[in-house]
DNA sequence: AATTTAATTTAATACCGTTAGATTAATCCG
DNA sequence: CGGATTAATCTAACGGTATTAAATTAAATT
């Protein structure tokens, strides 16, 4: 039996070896192999042509495996998505719904534009269904009338992506600084740099305040303030 | 002094009127025919040579003019951002933050992918910067600690954005399913057709719900739940 | 009228996604 | 074993993108 259907290019063909130095493609290499990508160079690095020289292969390659981009890229947002687990059924609804959000903001922490990718796919895939699924049934079950159920789920979602999406753009940011020469110590401040005062007073108080920043902790914060107006539409109370 | 400096193709020459049949390109004209561009045939169609031809020049005499097209979408979203008039100052700060948000959103239902196109610059114009000191200042006001503020400011500029880009998606998908033949009255219902029943119990029962959507109620929903957590946070109480 | 300057064009570079058809290699069948 | 079939990849091309340099045209200035 052994390997079937290894196409190698005729230069490198081997002189009896067996070790499949080019393994086939198959959807799920071509899958990691974009994510690799995604990781090391940044969505806009995404393209057909350099996924498949990752894999050391001509970008027509990949058409035999994935019908074609927008394809590619919902599997690797099915693939990010799938790795945030769902919290346990037994803590009560908010520290769920806290749980899972420090979980989805963690996944698209981990990976570079991952908001941005979520952001330009609808959730199809099984794994992000079930995110839907877990929001929708820990809602329904903490009381919130049906007619809200989704509406606050969306407003969750977006919120964490939206978080991510800021974190990232400041990553980017950085990044950008890091390579142009000068390490300007903070990105945000720079915007706010030739401000006119006496229009933007506001702005330029609290500007400061924006400096070195604690994720973390803003996360938190603003998580809180979205349960708390959950909590205000609750109609039952018994928990 | 009349007309300066009119290039007009050879081909074209007029015999000694006086209209400017092609006024020569500017800032503002090129702007203007993206904006035409977005509205007719949206985000995806703006590209450098559309929007040229539609000003009948060649796509490199934009450059002439504009950096390049990044800073072209930032006038774009700077045009669109200045839209949105800001509330006065004498009224209580909900229902300022109320009226910011429901005009930004009519802003950015107003213009196609608007939402999008905000959500890929960056605030830098005057316009912009105005309503983040818009909303700097009445949060500041309204008693909310320094610390908070840009985040609140941040959360209710996402959930606008947001809420906007989904109503986009939709509307998108309709003019897609429209074009392509059969008139399928909902398009979110077809997401949720052929869904494992024991799987995604919630989702399916939720999903009629999402069916005619009313947006401006559930805009107004989530607007509430949103300042309700905002309540929640302000120290001070005295209006 | 000659020169300078403004505005646009032409032409090229270097990408991109995608497809059709040729080609290679592995398997299957007799 | 040999021929046919099928799987997988490649070559080459099409039409699209943003962008730049150099040539060109027309207007303004001297």
């Amino acid at each position: 039996m052994a390997r079937r259907r290894i196409h190698r290019p005729s230069e490198e063909r081997d002189e009896g070896r067996e070790e499949p130095l080019h393994t086939p493609l198959d959807r799920s290499r071509i899958v990691n192999a974009a994510l690799a990508v995604l990781q090391a160079e940044g969505l806009e690095r995404i393209s057909m042509r350099n996924i498949a020289e990752h894999l050391g292969v001509k970008a027509a390659a990949l058409y035999y495996h994935v019908k074609d981009k927008e394809q590619l890229l919902h599997l690797l947002a099915e693939k990010i998505g799938s790795e945030t687990e769902l919290p346990g059924e037994e803590l009560p609804w908010r520290e769920r719904l806290s749980q899972w959000a420090f979980g989805f903001r963690g996944t698209l922490h981990r990976y570079r534009d991952a908001a941005a990718i979520m952001g330009a796919t609808i959730a199809a895939g099984p794994s992000r269904l079930d995110h839907i699924e877990f929001l929708f049934r820990t809602l329904s079950e903490a009381g919130f009338r049906d007619e809200h159920v989704p509406w606050l789920a969306a407003m969750l979602k977006n919120y964490v992506t939206g978080f991510a999406d800021e974190e990232a753009r400041l990553a980017d940011r950085a990044r950008r600084e890091e390579t142009n020469a000068d390490g300007l110590a903070d990105a945000y401040a720079g915007k706010f740099r030739a401000l006119a005062p006496d229009r933007y007073p506001h702005m330029i108080r609290l500007a400061s305040r924006t400096t070195a920043v604690e994720w973390e902790r803003e996360f938190r914060f603003g998580l809180d303030v979205l349960l708390d107006g959950f909590e205000a539409k609750r109609p039952v109370r018994s928990d």
